[in-house]
DNA sequence: TAAATAATATACCAATTGTTACAAAAAAAT
DNA sequence: ATTTTTTTGTAACAATTGGTATATTATTTA
């Protein structure tokens, strides 16, 4: 039992939090924090402004509420991508699950954590500090992945671990614009392929 | 003589058409079409808003214009790029002069083109759309290159120009959101780096 | 000097932005 | 049955959005 349901007291809410979460997820993702009103998400959630603001706060709270479900749910995959055996399966699996998650038709296309707000005015700041954070922690993560793949005889003494990871990250957001602008999932896997091939050879 | 000063009637236009549209590029090169306001925009300018209207037209024609500017401006050199010698040449001078460029600090960091407008409301579909076609007309320029590289014998004829151009782009593209995150000069030349190291050898 | 022309500044417009007061409604607790 | 608690719906809020009407000012032409 997960969820625990004590009997609140009170009017209950008449919708559910984790769905209406995933809606405006879906708006944001497709909008962008600033391109997504509050008229456009209280409409697709089919909750009025008063309610959607008691349950998740306000515009810039309910981003950084749906971004978090954002990373434990459809990106979740991304973390285990570091398990794989060795550096090359890393960078191949990290390519090629990105072509086809930027891709699916059965949500937006590209990456919430790249598009959610890449420019803006002064009211998105503090949103776009955090994605550049999320980002930047993914790209820690490559890098350590990378530094073990070293120490593992992996990788050879003079691979670069944080370049190695930037080029992957570069990629990654590099493919989420391409997504965002049309490129096919075989586009994708060719970019993919191509970038694979500069990969450092083991010892 | 270039600009024909033919004597207008009329009262005299008190700001430089030309000063006040690299104004606004700038603005909308930082902020994208939607994070610009207007205030800030005749803000920027030091013109006020009938005076903008009039001489540009509306908030998406001034884009549209600050944009065309930015093309024969600030990245006019990127049409230069495909007189280079051979492929590698092209696509080294590429990735090199794209690292320069995204991280000039006597300009906004990234690319506008790609930053302008990747999400955001409806009213910015147009521009999204606009610089999508932006994106492709270049990448159709790279294309046309390494198809010609292909008949000049310095691709081998399992080349694929296709994706060798849409390689650089998306490499381009997420160099510029690496750009805008913070990322130097020499991660980018690091990147850059890797990036060559995939290119196909000629015969 | 007067007429014609065009850009200026002020002040406004309706529509939308994110956000909230307030009263009615629905449940549990007393 | 009444109180307490929480959510709901309506209706509003000030601020900002992109965009203009209008009157004034400055210039050239006649």
């Amino acid at each position: 039992m997960t969820t625990e349901t004590k009997k609140l007291r009170g009017r209950p809410r008449v919708f559910d939090m984790d769905e209406a979460l995933d809606k405006a997820l879906q708006i944001f993702w497709q909008r962008g924090y600033e391109g997504a009103s509050l008229a456009e998400l209280t409409e697709a959630l089919g909750v009025n402004k008063p309610s959607l603001y008691a349950a998740f706060g306000n515009k810039e709270e309910l981003f950084m509420k749906a971004l978090s479900k954002y990373t434990t749910g459809p990106v979740a995959f991304v973390r285990d991508v570091i398990n794989e055996p060795t550096s090359h399966a890393v960078a191949k699996r990290f390519l090629y699950e990105a072509a086809d998650f930027l891709t699916q038709p059965s949500h937006p296309k590209g990456c919430m954590i790249v598009q959610g707000a890449l420019s803006g005015g002064e009211s998105a700041e503090m949103v776009k500090k955090v994605l550049i954070q999320y980002r930047n922690a993914y790209e820690n993560l490559l890098t350590k992945r990378f530094e073990q793949a070293k120490q593992d005889g992996d990788l050879l003494s003079d691979a670069d671990p944080h370049a190695l990871a930037k080029y992957l990250a570069t990629l990654h957001q590099g493919m989420s614009v391409q997504a965002t602008s049309g490129a096919s999932n075989d586009d994708l896997k060719a970019i993919a392929d191509l970038a694979l091939s500069a990969w450092p050879k083991a010892k």
